[in-house]
DNA sequence: CTGGATGTTGCGTGATTGCGCAAGTAGATG
DNA sequence: CATCTACTTGCGCAATCACGCAACATCCAG
């Protein structure tokens, strides 16, 4: 079962390095929806143009995205939708200890954010 | 569907990020097995006590390992057993890529080992 | 209390990473 | 060809990381 493949190991440690970012995830899952161009996923993020591409060039350098020229633009999209399953389990691992250390940053539960809250409820209710 | 929460990202990134590491990498997989002391862990990476000791920190600070005591030793165990589950999906998928990256660096089919042939039949026949 | 076995932590170093900014490339348009 | 839009890439800086080494902490035996 366990591999023992140290170059296995190093290009798994290499593809999460993509999973290490914010930015990124955030662009997984809005490439999750759907392609969509540089400027949309910039936009979306409300990053620079030229971050985005870098970040986009990572993940493509790592092989999770593939890119599509349509005109002057260029729309990217996932090459391993798998990695949104893998990013699914980790989002719930978070969310599971998530209100530990929430709870001690709101020792008072009385003016938390909408936001914030609905968040807490989705990590209960939230099993599927 | 979307959580567009910055917060959110940002601990699953965190989390990501012991995934970063081979050597967490195998460590994870070791404790997949059941759990076992920071020496038994040391000598089956080969490496030493001390970092193996790093490493492991690096993963209980990020609440994905737990440690019990017995007498001078002391025992880690996975409390997030789902993080198997997610390495699993980005196993396949190195798995699935790996022979491309390969062939680069392999021209000729000729005198190629065993074990990359092996791996790349396993990866092509894969489709689970 | 002494000594030994098992882990943990602090420190310094070399390497990697994310970012903004500015320059460069590629296709469309006139 | 000139120019505009949409991206990409190179550079320099500040921050973070992994590691070895050495010092410290903890538990047990005698």
């Amino acid at each position: 079962m366990n591999q023992l493949d140290a170059e296995h190991y190093r290009l798994h440690a290499e593809v999460c390095k993509v999973l290490t970012d914010p930015k990124r995830l955030m662009l997984i899952d809005a490439l999750a929806d759907g392609e969509r161009s540089v400027g949309e996923l910039a936009a979306a993020l409300g990053i620079t143009l030229a971050n985005a591409s870098q970040h986009l060039g990572v993940m493509r350098h790592a092989g999770l995205v593939e890119t599509r020229r349509e005109g002057t633009t260029i729309v990217y999209r996932l090459s391993q939708p798998d990695i949104v399953e893998a990013c699914r389990i980790i989002d719930r691992l978070v969310a599971r200890q998530r209100p530990a250390t929430r709870q001690a940053r709101l020792p008072i539960v009385a003016g938390t954010t909408a936001g914030s809250l609905q968040a807490a409820g989705a990590a209960i209710t939230q099993r599927s």
